[in-house]
DNA sequence: CAGTCATTATGCGTTTACGCATAGGAGGCC
DNA sequence: GGCCTCCTATGCGTAAACGCATAATGACTG
């Protein structure tokens, strides 16, 4: 009779390919899994998953027993949701997750005065660079910047983001405002040039002649270039109004801000409080947001 | 983050009702069940089972989570089938399960013979009055008294076992060849007479107006009593034939036996080794067992 | 109503599994 | 080639989990 932890660790070193990366998926040592997996493949008598000089990979034998464990670990992630969808305290933890800019702008006072209306629910705001998955528990809510497709989630619609073309006043006497193509000018723009947000690709199209004057990833970093006058960015209006800058004409791109949260867990209490919260406080906000 | 080895407890627990008979089923103590269980609910939140003076009994959080524990099960053994099946090594343990009679009397040559053609194969004979679950790896493969449906068993017929109506030859000198109704005569019969075996119905209707003289549900005790001159017995001819009994007129019953093992460990050498020996050990038996 | 058989709860000693630390490779990059 | 980083293997001490034993409780039976 195998041992179900020890399948669920089997399931992470063929998805990792190390142990160490196993371990870390997992929250134990790599020391462990690497005990755990020599565990496993002793009882289980075949080898499942051979050692290479890239790491682990799976065997044939392993892969027939992959699958079963991949449909193992979503009934396991489906009991987890049961469960805490059973969960009617008033109380616990909400783990809530959104990009970061719109977590400390406009998320930020809402979930203070929510913190007071409710003392016994403690809010964790995760603002991760990848996208975390509503279905694996990695979070309970998601704000997204985009209506999602497909799975068996819950959404709401939270009101619309718009964007403006922005840039410091000093760049503006200097440079005067840009007309389209952006001939002369700079741009603040991403790392990379992969990012197909709304407001990214219309300002591609507006600036395809001007030169690139800084990049970076983060919101905050691209708005404290454009303070220093390193070009023109494409903020939104709620990060970059209050900031003194110069809106510049030739933006008109928005984006839909939505809630999001998984089936199972649509009534648990303390996940409806703060939908709740987070709709009202969002509305308020409005017009702010649209700019 | 749960542990799936809670995830297997809790549906021990929910299947049995009491933490001593899921220890038993997982084979661990009584006391290591009841702290796994307060683990679980402890991390978990909610209660999932309410203790009663019968037993333990889910509440409606804990149906939710019962589903997915099932499924959870259903691909660990998947998984674990998977395992066996990839084992290509021509040595390692064969579960073989059958009626007792059959195991000591018909396959024991056989596997005696195997066991020296196959050094390396340890057969391990279970012969439990519970019919074993193949699909949940009670057993690797099973000979069974009739033809097995559905599942994704894989089945081979090994032949025909006769029945014949026997008794002690001081018997039939004292009270004579029965006639159809069996009036004046006295029968060996199953503990219960719910079993609807072909050859036990058949007998029910010949010796309608018999009496009992004897209950057993093993059929060597049912073998002894015969011989005692107890009555008449349904045996088998392969179990009656030789041991001296008197043959009586009247049975034509017999059953098919089955050879049967699931779908995903076809292909495992040791299985086949043992399942071809078992289906030629029987061919050569053929005449004795159809009587 | 006592006796039996099942259950659960709890204390104790031991084993097992774990985390930590370290040593020994195996690429990747300047 | 040397350095850096990430990997795996292994020894050691500790802490958690387990088995065992026992007590307490409750249900069924004669």
């Amino acid at each position: 009779m195998l041992d179900w932890e020890d399948l669920r660790s089997f399931l992470a070193v063929a998805r990792a390919g190390t142990l160490s990366g196993a371990a870390r998926s997992l929250g134990i040592r790599q020391s462990t899994m690497g005990r755990r997996l020599a565990a496993f493949e002793a009882r289980a008598g075949v080898l499942l998953l051979q050692k290479t000089p890239r790491g682990y990979v799976l065997t044939s034998a392993g892969e027939a027993a992959l699958a079963e464990a991949e449909k193992m670990e979503t009934a396991a992630l489906a009991a987890e949701r049961a469960i805490t969808g059973q969960d009617t305290r008033l109380a616990g933890e909400v783990r809530l997750t959104t990009i970061e800019t719109l977590a400390a702008e406009v998320l930020m006072p809402i979930l203070a005065q929510f913190a007071a209306d409710y003392p016994g629910i403690l809010v964790k705001l995760i603002s991760s660079q990848r996208t975390l998955s509503l279905a694996a528990r990695e979070a309970d809510l998601a704000v997204r910047m985009a209506r999602p497709l497909g799975g068996d989630l819950v959404i709401r619609k939270l009101g619309d983001i718009g964007y403006g073309y922005y840039t410091s006043p000093a760049y503006l006497a200097r440079h005067g405002v840009p007309t389209p193509g952006g001939a002369g000018h700079r741009v603040i723009l991403m790392e990379d040039d992969a990012p197909n947000f709304p407001e990214y690709v219309a300002m591609a199209q507006y600036f395809a002649e001007a030169e690139v004057g800084f990049r970076s990833d983060s919101r905050y970093v691209q708005l404290q270039a454009c303070k220093a006058g390193l070009g023109v960015a494409c903020l939104a209006h709620y990060l970059a109004a209050p900031q003194g800058l110069a809106r510049l004409p030739g933006c008109d791109a928005n984006r839909e801000v939505w809630l999001v949260q998984h089936r199972d867990t649509k009534e648990t209490p303390r996940f409806k409080a703060l939908s709740a919260a987070l709709v009202n406080g969002m509305k308020a906000q409005n017009a702010l947001l649209a700019g």
